[in-house]
DNA sequence: TTGTGTGCAAACGATTTGCAGTACC
DNA sequence: GGTACTGCAAATCGTTTGCACACAA
């Protein structure tokens, strides 16, 4: 399954004219064989582990192209929380996202999905990637943070 | 009703033990009386245009003051896209957020708005912020942007 | 008077970029 | 062989912080 998804990016890059190196190969597999959502970081230290060398900036550079590929999605929860995951194009789901601690739920729901479509079309707008992220806290950090008023997210982020 | 907006601002300050100085008011009555979205460099712009001097560190400080009153909502799309908007106690409505020119379109569906409520009682998540936004490409930019990927819909997006 | 807020300059940290060397095709 | 990619170091840029001074209460 995750050389499955390394072998579609080889296919994409292949058909833009991009070359296949040794470092793309390496972060496609490692990115792919990571469940749940990642970090830069966390893609830099799995490959350290794995006595790769793939620079950071090779990193940044790779999942810029892999965003392209539509095969990640990346995340922004406050300003030191970028986190990117892996599209599944068999089956998509929607997620709650906490926005304390990143945990990820993942949910589906009908109605939304043929309603925010049927708004976006009024407003002639493309939605980019079809997959609704609702922000707050999770079961286990709502209690430290009981007002619900709070926004999700502060200037200064936790 | 910026006025308004200042005034329910200086009533926090005062319930929460903060100062109410020169710069916190003038920043303030900027920041409410600026229709759509902001960032920290236009409200910077707009207080030296004005001869009001606040230094954008300050700024940046009273804009944790105004999150944490509630009056405020933070948004990032992308990197270097750091967006403020104003909350609207009476009424609040969902947005179209384009993510190439920051544009902003507001809308109201009340079928959505159950649905989410819904999926977050289940889970027993708190949605910080309830507040739908759509992000994608609008009219103008959806011709330049065929195909780029990004996370396209959220609710209570940081 | 007392302590919080301000402004400056410097620090910070994630991300990006210039450039010389490397490796893919 | 030629061009795109890598890795390093340095630049970038929005944001935060330390500190001396200013000012609201």
């Amino acid at each position: 399954m995750p050389e499955h998804l390394t072998l579609q990016f080889i296919k994409f890059l292949r058909g833009r004219g991009y070359l296949i190196t040794r470092q793309r190969r390496k972060i496609a597999e490692t990115v792919f064989s990571t469940p749940g959502h990642f970090s830069v970081e966390d893609i830099h230290d799995l490959l350290q582990r794995k006595k790769v060398s793939a620079s950071k900036p090779s990193i940044y550079r790779t999942l810029n192209v892999l965003i392209k590929s539509g095969l990640v999605v990346q995340y922004r929860i406050g300003r030191r929380f970028n986190r990117f995951i892996i599209v599944r194009h068999d089956q998509h789901y929607d997620h709650l996202i906490c926005t304390k601690c990143g945990r990820m739920m993942e949910f589906k729901n009908g109605t939304i999905e043929e309603q925010w479509s049927q708004v976006a079309k009024d407003h002639e707008f493309v939605i980019t990637n079809p997959r609704l992220e609702i922000f707050g806290f999770c079961k286990k950090c709502r209690v430290k943070w009981p007002s619900v008023n709070q926004p999700a997210i502060s200037l200064g982020h936790p």
